[in-house]
DNA sequence: CTTAGGG
DNA sequence: CCCTAAG
């Protein structure tokens, strides 16, 4: 069942209702749930829950990060015409439950064959990368799991502290968008991540598509910085300046392993460029002109502070508003 | 490994 | 975000 030769997805279960209605029969769809990616996940046995999760998580939102788009199939055929209209297509009142179905598909956008979930249902991840562990009790066993379905996993989950501390990692789901630009799923949710966890020995992966075993290193998801973060990150700045990244991560976001000092920097970068922009010219969810006029006051301060110091190579160590 | 900047 | 020359 080779149906989908460009996005061969898992087949899962879905189902929907196409309800009939008077004169010009009108389609309506009830659609309950997707026809989902299949997610390969490749973990040790000695992994917690915890880190389990994120795996999964990361998996999933390395999935949605670069877009979806959604998929028809009538019939268990994929339907590649756009511009046919429902009828000619053969989508219509007379249409049961059974018919249609519609799946979220990657917007695999160029090379990055490896976040794109897997190919076909009988694909079986090569043996050809393990070398032959030595079997000790304690061995680098690993349980793969194939995931179905994450349509529900989709939960609100805002835990802010108050503090100058950004919270563990919570990842705001990114807004997918497909052609017509509608959203499908709400950018206001949150994927709910689990908090902390003693090892990291996990890792995502994505299966081998076709041949090249020899993907190159992955490049990481976008992940939109949310407001939070952005409070967290001036208030660190404030405080430290702008030439210690690396205090800054550990001050504020020593539980956000996602976001690297350098990671910071670049935002921080980006602040300042985005503050100096007209209010129409940027792009995301609005940062607060507050937090903006910080970023240009910090921002200010510190360069001045930096220039002061590359003169007098002697210095103690400002701090603004403090 | 951390900075600092360009890509 | 990535890549890297410098320190």
């Amino acid at each position: 069942m080779q149906i989908m030769e460009h996005h061969p997805w898992d087949t899962l279960h879905y189902d929907l209702e196409i309800l009939t209605m008077s004169f010009f029969y009108p389609v309506k769809l009830r659609i309950k749930s997707f026809r989902v990616p299949e997610l390969f996940i490749e973990i040790p046995e000695t992994a917690t829950v915890g880190s389990l999760k994120r795996t999964v998580m990361e998996a999933v939102t390395a999935v949605l990060g670069g877009g979806l788009r959604v998929g028809v199939i009538l019939h268990g055929k994929k339907v590649r015409d756009d511009s046919k209209t429902l009828l000619q297509t053969g989508i219509s009142h007379d249409n049961h439950l059974d018919a249609l179905g519609f799946a979220l598909e990657p917007n695999c956008s160029r090379n990055r064959p490896s976040a794109c979930a897997t190919t076909d249902s009988l694909h079986i991840p090569s043996a050809d990368m393990p070398q032959p562990l030595i079997g000790y009790p304690s061995s680098p066993a690993v349980i793969h799991q194939r995931i179905q379905g994450f349509s529900n996993m989709l939960a609100k989950h805002q835990a802010t502290s108050s503090g100058n501390l950004v919270e563990s990692d919570h990842d705001s789901a990114p807004s997918p968008i497909n052609t017509s630009g509608e959203k499908y799923l709400s950018d206001s949710k949150e994927l709910i991540t689990v908090p902390e966890m003693g090892m990291e020995a996990l890792a995502v992966l994505p299966v081998h598509q076709k041949s090249k075993r020899t993907e190159i290193a992955q490049r990481r998801i976008r992940r939109p910085f949310s407001v939070t973060e952005v409070e967290a990150l001036v208030q660190a700045v404030e405080k430290l300046g702008t030439g210690r990244w690396r205090d800054v991560k550990l001050r504020a976001f020593d539980n956000a392993k996602h976001r690297t000092y350098v990671d910071l920097k670049d935002k921080w970068k980006t602040l300042v460029h985005t503050a100096r922009i007209s209010a129409q010219q940027r792009r995301g969810e609005p940062v607060p002109q507050e937090l903006l006029d910080r970023v240009l006051t910090a921002h200010a301060y510190w360069s001045q502070q930096q220039t002061k110091q590359q003169l007098k190579h002697h210095s103690t160590k400002p701090c603004l508003l403090l």
